[in-house]
RNA sequence: GGCGACGUAGCCAAGUGGUAAGGCAGAGGACUGCAAAUCCUCUAUUCCCCGGUUCGAAUCCGGGCGUCGCCUCCA
């Protein structure tokens, strides 16, 4: 099956070909570690971890690069006022970021972090130089974006039709107000590494064009991050490196719509953020990445409520029948729904008709239980469920029964009880199997348990 | 001001020319000792508004209105 997904550069839906066949190298732009992230940095970083789920699913080797940003003003800003390392402070927040990580289910990846390549981009920075096409001054470095005449090309955009300076003022120095820094000169001691041009710290794009040509080679098939990086961080990666690689640094880019909260883009600036952290309580992790993934990518997604609530009711609907089926099914090679659920991923990697692909599986699984289907049939709900699962990345908790003799012996006493209609007593012991945080329920073919 | 998205039921959200997926919430019914779970039925004659193209439009075209994102360090 062709996979077809939106190209931001073209404007289009393209079909996925990859540069090495049977082999899909894909980079996203990862946090900045000054701060604990908040689930709209996160929506990003699930889409993409599912979308390499699904062509894992599909058949490719998929190579994945995730960037910690660990320099920045704002990174800096919080060391100094912690008085600490820009590596301890740095540290303690990409530790968090694998907690959240962990528990959205996201997979293993390559995780560069910038200040461990800043020798790289100087060597790139300095190969700009000498072709023409950056320039020093004052002890920085700057890209000359009239050098590059396709610039804007990403964004739809040519420089002259910005309004430059709209929102931050124009760095002094710097010959053209398009121009944007590749090498920021030495502003504190403690923070900053040796160059040609003195002491300072990258730039924040050069970092991306470097890490990604070094995990991937380039060009690389598909480039990812959230759409509020098109510009100016994306379009900047294309011009600083083509004048290297006249191929371009990625085919694909693509971009996440934003998660808003009260209409507006979900930002620390804004201070309309929540964290995981401030969500678990209430919502399974896995309820989160099910709501994160219940939006078309490039759609906005609002962090509503009701909305997560959705979610999580969803998510119990697919445990519960994970549970039904697994009594009664036996292995099967079909998967039920399956291929109606791919052909919503392979256009455009649409995780909404997906979702809705699963749960329209979810009820025909729970109608052919209720009219006693073959565990055969059973078998590949079961199995075409799961898959699903796996590629939403979702672990349903199905909380199997165990071995526990007391609660063993509880649930046959209940069982007794309730043959001999004795109904106080078995409402007693089910009472008693909650407070140990077993759920019991009575089916037609006895009762059933689990841990909550 | 420029560029890019978007506007579908109470809420979330698919659907991009052939007569409105799915989830949540709500109502009724079935099942049930009670729960829980599950199933069935109902809930948008209509897709922001106004024109146009077409046998036929939520889907294409034109014009409005509204919302969001970006315009130099924001996933």
């Amino acid at each position: 099956m062709s996979i077809r997904v939106h190209n931001t550069l073209s404007g289009q839906i393209e079909t996925l070909t990859p540069i090495h066949p049977g082999e899909v190298r894909i980079y996203v732009c990862g946090p900045t570690v000054y701060d604990e992230l908040h689930i709209g940095n996160f929506r990003c970083f699930v889409v993409f971890d599912s979308l390499a789920r699904f062509l894992r699913q599909e058949g490719y080797q998929v190579t994945k690069v995730q960037n910690f940003t660990d320099v920045d003003d704002r990174t800096i800003a919080q060391a100094k006022s912690e008085g600490i390392s820009l590596r301890e402070l740095t540290d303690r927040y990409i530790d968090l970021y694998y907690r959240d990580a962990r528990l959205l289910g996201i997979e293993d990846q390559i995780y560069p972090r910038a200040t461990d390549y800043v020798a790289e981009m100087v060597a790139h920075i300095a190969r700009l130089i000498e072709l023409g096409h950056a320039y020093t001054a004052d002890g920085s470095v700057y890209f000359s974006v009239d050098s590059y005449p396709a610039y804007g090309q990403l964004s739809h955009q040519p420089p002259e039709e910005r309004q430059a300076g709209l929102r931050v003022e124009m760095e002094p120095g710097k010959r053209v107000a398009a121009d944007f820094a590749l090498w920021k000169r030495e502003t504190d001691p403690a923070f900053s590494w040796p160059s040609p041009w003195g002491p300072g710290r990258p730039g924040w794009h050069i970092e991306c064009s470097v890490m990604s040509a070094h995990h991937l080679g380039v060009p690389f098939d598909i480039h990812g991050g959230g759409i509020d990086l098109v510009f100016p961080h994306h379009e900047n990666e294309i011009a600083q490196t083509a004048p290297l690689q006249p191929e371009g640094l990625a085919r694909i880019w693509m971009h996440n719509g934003m998660l808003t909260l009260h209409d507006e883009k979900m930002a620390k600036s804004l201070k309309n953020t929540f964290r995981l952290s401030d969500l678990t309580g209430r919502y399974p992790p896995e309820a989160i990445r099910l709501f994160l993934l219940s939006a078309h990518y490039r759609s906005p997604l609002a962090a509503d409520e009701e909305a997560m609530d959705a979610a999580r009711a969803g998510l119990r609907r697919i445990e519960n029948v994970l549970r039904r089926l697994a009594a009664k099914s036996r292995p099967a090679a079909e998967l039920e729904g399956w291929e109606r659920f791919r052909a919503s991923l392979a256009d455009d990697f649409n995780t909404a008709e997906a979702e809705g692909v699963l749960f329209d599986t979810v009820r025909g699984a729970n109608t052919a239980l209720d009219h006693g289907a073959s565990p055969a049939a059973l078998g590949a709900y079961l199995a075409g469920i799961e898959r699903m699962c796996q590629v939403l990345g979702v672990r349903p908790e199905v909380g199997a029964a165990d071995d526990d003799q007391e609660v063993l012996q509880l649930v046959s006493a209940r069982e007794a009880a309730r043959r001999s209609r004795d109904f106080p007593e078995a409402d007693r012991i089910r009472l008693k199997l909650r407070e140990l945080g077993v759920v019991v329920e009575d089916t037609a073919d006895g009762s059933r348990w689990y841990r909550a």
